[in-house]
DNA sequence: TGGGATTATATGGGCGTCAATGGGTATATA
DNA sequence: TATATACCCATTGACGCCCATATAATCCCA
């Protein structure tokens, strides 16, 4: 399906390591599923990662901004500084670079959550805390999930 | 048809198995027989599912609201993050995750209710006494089921 | 149209494979 | 040399694939 879906929680062991869930590796793209790119969310306090294949997509869209606008610099400089490319190894797992373990809590466990087109590593607590929240917005503005999923496509 | 329709109960087997219903089944899109999506429904105290064809819908809705804002996040963290994708097998059994089969208090045998563009899991009991206070609504309100019967479709 | 034969569906169980996890050791880098 | 990281191997439990059986549905032909 090619969509990060579905939520994980992980063990991150002595050495630091922990296992991309299975089907996180399988969306990952053909050209490329030995490696994965992390940075701080902007939006919360937990780590976002994809494929490479989706940074080129951003890059080639921060490169058709105006070179001289303060939104090309912005975004080139937080983006490009702030992604962290990490290497799968043959087991499937990889090591969060302290700086991003810190920023978002990260202990001994990581919970991982499907974004689409993207995922999010999070302290397991706070990630499921999130997500109930997100979930009672949604239906106090009575945005269902429902009307989402069974919206007939035409 | 393609619609999911009809009730059907089937048992959940020691390796925790159930068969998805052969009409249901056949309901799925050609593009893919062998997966299903399920997700907790926000309404009931029940399990929710369809065919994975309308999720590319759903993402492409998703991916065209501004990433910055809060609905997209929301919508991202609580579509995507709580679809399951579930494999279909030969047989036509699949498994219902654990966190999906407390929520909706499923032990070992689950009801399957058709409805239309897609179908809910309940447990048993509470799956018959909820379609029947639904009957009873109806007819209380004289919304009677022969009007919306006999309303055809052009 | 009756009734046996064939097929489909729901269900049960064996077994191999894979995913998640743990740990030893080699290689690299500072 | 000390620290970090990659590769290799091992273990456990879950899951998928295969085969089997019983009951129900369908077919087919006399």
């Amino acid at each position: 399906m090619d969509l990060f879906l579905s939520s994980f929680i992980n063990k991150i062991d002595k050495k630091g390591r922990v296992s991309l869930p299975s089907t996180f590796r399988n969306a990952l793209p053909k050209s490329n599923k030995n490696e994965i790119i992390l940075y701080k969310s902007i939006k919360s306090d937990s780590i976002e990662g994809c494929g490479t294949e989706r940074l080129k997509e951003i890059s080639k869209r921060i490169n058709n901004l105006d070179y001289f606008s303060e939104d090309y610099d912005d975004f080139s400089t937080s983006v490009f500084s702030e992604i962290i490319p990490t290497n799968i190894d043959k087991e499937g797992r990889f090591l969060i670079p302290d700086e991003l373990k810190k920023y978002a809590k990260i202990q001994n466990e990581v919970a991982f959550f499907g974004q689409g087109f993207f995922f999010q590593l999070w302290e397991p607590k706070a990630g499921i805390l999130k997500r109930e929240e997100s979930r009672k917005r949604l239906l106090k503005e009575k945005k269902s999930l429902r009307t989402i999923l069974t919206q007939q496509n035409k």
